[in-house]
DNA sequence: GTCTATATGTGGATAGAC
DNA sequence: GTCTATCCACATATAGAC
């Protein structure tokens, strides 16, 4: 009924956020400018400031707007089953699905650009810049935390900064994964029908964290006694 | 005896290259102008394009300085140790140790700023460019390929497909570990005196890779069924 | 809410004297 | 090789009409 119909078919708040997380991806945040952003959103220049006041606001914006979300699912799917085990622990690899199972089933979400965004967040794990770096590190802190205690509880004789380092090299393999897959030229050896196979990365991926996490304790105290 | 000895101790061109790769680290490409660049270097701003071009071409000199050695270095201690094994195969821990060995040694390297390059280096694996990945990826190849037949020979019956994307997991993990490890959060709970040791991160990072490129195989049958 | 026009700053790069 | 001065493109952001 409103002029709006000959548009794509959401507001322009959403559309700009989401050209940006495509751009983002693409090109980084400093290479990305409001004029191509707007332009593909099919917005005006002066839209960003109106909606956003700023770009540093729209960035956070575009982290904010599914984060959060994701986070309260894997914080919920390690409740569900939490209460499913009831007295019993957690097993290692049940942490680790909820862990990688949210990220992963949002790729094969082509669609509505869940895959755009996990991309966008596995490069900015590493971005160079503080204040994006703090604005993750914020919004992530509470899942972390929750992960953090499961673990505690799942393997309870494995020494307290051995499993935060376990958890960081985790970490770091998934945000690889996500933000590298298609590009690396690694990758190219292998089938491409695969590269997008969300289910067979899953489980690839969760066999070697499995057994990363598990792996036999270094003899730390030889470690230190040569340093 | 001449002017230079007011300077910094080294050429211009050297004294550019250090400054790019500090500052390329800490507030990434874009975001590091070259009039910053050539202040931190204490050249003139004209400096930059003289001795190297442009600002791209700056980048690509930061990075073809160290990578050839590095990667001659890693492909050198595989070549040395399979010598010393005769007809025996490597075992997959000391492929790894070649692996890692090398860029964990220049962490500890403060002084000449090996660290510097490391921390880029890892950074710039999920760089957005698609021009600076394509550059990292061609420095890379060759060394690339040496680890992957050494791979092979040390794990025959592992599935060639399985085995690129159990590499493409390891080099995620060293990746993300050389560029995030004194930043994110999570780790602010491990022992501070730990994070720099390199000799105690090496033997942490190599069980957990181990562990992870010989973990149980997956049924992919199964999975592939199932999609 | 959306647009045009513009203010204001900064970027990389260069010309030409020394 | 090094410097100053400058060009020019493009960035973000805003003012003010519609």
């Amino acid at each position: 009924m409103n002029l709006r119909a000959i548009k794509p078919p959401h507001e322009t708040r959403t559309r700009i956020l989401d050209a940006a997380e495509e751009l983002f991806m693409q090109h980084g945040f400093e290479a990305t400018s409001m004029r191509q952003l707007t332009a593909q959103a099919g917005a005006n220049l002066a839209a960003v400031n109106y909606h956003f006041g700023s770009k540093d606001a729209l960035i956070e914006a575009v982290f904010r707007r599914r984060l959060d979300a994701m986070n309260a699912a894997r914080i919920a799917e390690l409740d569900r089953m939490e209460k499913d085990a009831g007295a019993r622990a957690l097993s290692p690899r049940q942490i680790i699905g909820a862990f990688v199972g949210v990220s992963l089933r949002m790729i094969e979400d082509s669609k509505s650009g869940g895959r755009n965004f996990i991309r966008l967040l596995g490069r900015t794990y590493s971005d160079p810049q503080k204040p994006i770096r703090a604005l993750i590190g914020q919004l992530y802190a509470p899942a972390m935390e929750r992960f953090k205690a499961a673990f505690e509880r799942a393997l309870p004789q494995m020494p307290r900064d051995e499993l935060i380092w376990r958890m960081h090299f985790m970490f770091g393999t998934l945000a690889y994964t996500l933000a590298a897959t298609d590009t690396v030229q690694l990758i190219a050896g292998c089938k491409p029908e695969d590269r997008y196979d969300a289910r067979l990365l899953e489980a690839r991926l969760t066999a070697f964290l499995h057994a990363g996490l598990l792996a036999p304790l270094h003899d730390s105290a030889d470690v230190k006694k040569a340093a």
